[in-house]
DNA sequence: CTGTGTGCAAAGGGTTTGCAAGTAC
DNA sequence: GTACTTGCAAACCCTTTGCACACAG
């Protein structure tokens, strides 16, 4: 866990480098897997104040370095980003599996989607949702 | 809006034929894009009672005719299946097309998807979700 | 007649907001 | 020093539940 390095990629998107934000930011680079507010609050070593780290997730999500997925159970989780994705839009034209035992969301690599659409409709970005059991659960 | 097609459709998968379903039932065949609570007491002739929805809604997931869409809005949408639906399983493996200006999702065909997981995962389902704009909004 | 469905009110659960006090730079 | 963040509590919003009453078959 270097606290630097974390202070300095936070700098990078004009974002200030408090202790809820490094704590947090360090927990994004150390899961593969998409966070709730619950999982955060778990894996944080001490408990934080819950507006908080919401408000810290949607600096993050306004700074381009994570998004946000929605799940079947209504909740929210957060994933970092992938390269593409700017402070302007979150291109993540990518796919997330629900694992439908645990709830965890992954995201993994999309092919590329060809689909025609509907007169009129116009596409701008493609999810997959891929519903199934993850490699935990199997 | 034939009363008694409705009433036997109902019969068919199980359900009783009661006002509020009916009533329901009659707007799922009326629109082609996913309602929510909101939309279907909005559309309804007269307000009917919020848990009398919501479970009528349940009890025509559980019979197979709708199925629910969670929308970035953390609101669900409910939808008239695919013919391919059972009582068991919902194989809804179909497109979504989210609206970004109205929030509007329709269902829309997909094309057969492949997609290499990762070492472990099992896949049972997929859902293509497409964000864009409508034709109401284009 | 009997098991199901309804209506009301209240609870649940995740997320957001207002505001005074604290802190990064 | 000043604009940005935090912490607490309360508000929000959608959805679900408990319970007494009503109704379809």
């Amino acid at each position: 866990m270097n606290l630097e390095k974390l202070r300095i990629d936070l700098q990078k998107v004009g974002l200030k480098g408090t202790k809820t934000r490094l704590a947090v930011l360090h927990l994004f680079r150390s899961f593969e897997f998409a966070l709730s507010y619950q999982d955060i609050q778990e894996k944080l070593a001490e408990k934080e104040d819950k507006a908080t780290i919401y408000r810290t997730l949607k600096s993050f999500i306004g700074a381009g370095i994570i998004h946000e997925i929605i799940g079947k159970d209504r909740v929210l989780r957060y994933a970092s980003c992938a390269s593409e994705c700017t402070t302007q839009e979150h291109k993540d034209s990518h796919a997330h599996f629900h694992c439908e035992k645990c709830s965890s969301i992954y995201c993994i690599k999309t092919p590329k989607i060809e689909l025609e659409l509907p007169l009129n409709f116009s596409a701008r970005n493609y999810v997959l949702n891929v519903e199934g059991v993850c490699q935990k659960c199997a």
